[in-house]
DNA sequence: GGAAAATAATTTGCGCGCAAACTAAATTGA
DNA sequence: TCAATTTAGTTTGCGCGCAAATTATTTTCC
């Protein structure tokens, strides 16, 4: 007998998300990087020289949307795209010496901002186990089964 | 000393909110509305006859945003936008006939979805509390405080 | 070896999300 | 009263997110 968005668990987790996103681009304009670009820039420093396919594996976006992103990243000097030479179909994707002098202590800068929320520690680990969980059970299931 | 995407909160909650959009698209489809659309025809179900500004705070979503969502419903016949009389900035967004016989049970469909995850009931009601309460924090301290 | 299928990345088109600028109407207050 | 301020909604510009179509290269397999 739910009437109210809030009972819907879709819902909380789109608004949390947005406002979410809300919430770091004025700490990530500090950077000139969007949310996207700065997860982007995250799997880059921790995995370097790899694929536009591999980084869509890792960042979990498709090519589509991932190419755009890369090209401004490019634009800014922070990654250079080179053709693989040993597949032509591929692109290597490689940080410049900028683009790895930007890294961030990626944990403080999440922190910085989930401090800004008054949930524990142990909740927000919570958060995190079950939104896991469910993009998992999500793209799992993308069997079209249901 | 993470190093690792999924292990950031943030992320799993922005992969998590894309797959569920991605997942709820196929089941809208046949409803021809998009997910941010079904929150707006949500909201009206159970609030007819509001202003912008009113489906403004019960979806979170802000006016620049709902104005053309809003406008795309009405091209459906789903609703009518019309000045009011008492103060001529506001419109009163209303439900035609048509928007009201879409009615969706909604807690079926949202149901539908989730049963695509292998979550309980009672780790998706965890979700649903922990992002409610996640919302309310960031919006609550959009004082600039941090 | 060469046609067919698979794979990697790009492009196109559309609908958000939102900050910022704008228009128009209502309210405030000296 | 009427100028200044506030409020409601629209518009603009930009960056996603993604499905679908496209291009180019590689692999498969006869």
């Amino acid at each position: 007998m739910s009437n109210n968005l809030s009972d819907n668990v879709c819902f909380t987790l789109y608004s949390a998300t947005n406002a979410l996103i809300r919430a770091f681009r004025p700490i990530l304009e500090a950077y000139d990087l969007t949310y996207p670009q700065y997860i982007v820039m995250h799997s880059l420093w921790y995995n370097n020289q790899v694929s536009l396919k591999a980084l869509s594996h890792d960042t979990h976006l498709d090519s589509g949307t991932l190419t755009p992103i890369v090209k401004r990243i490019e634009a800014k000097g922070l990654l250079t795209r080179q053709v693989s030479n040993e597949d032509e179909r591929k692109k290597v994707i490689s940080l410049t010496e900028q683009g790895m002098q930007l890294k961030i202590d990626a944990e403080e800068l999440t922190a910085k901002l989930m401090a800004r929320s008054n949930m524990s520690m142990e909740r927000i680990e919570l958060l995190r186990e079950l939104t896991l969980e469910l993009h998992t059970d999500l793209t799992k299931t993308d069997l079209t089964k249901g």
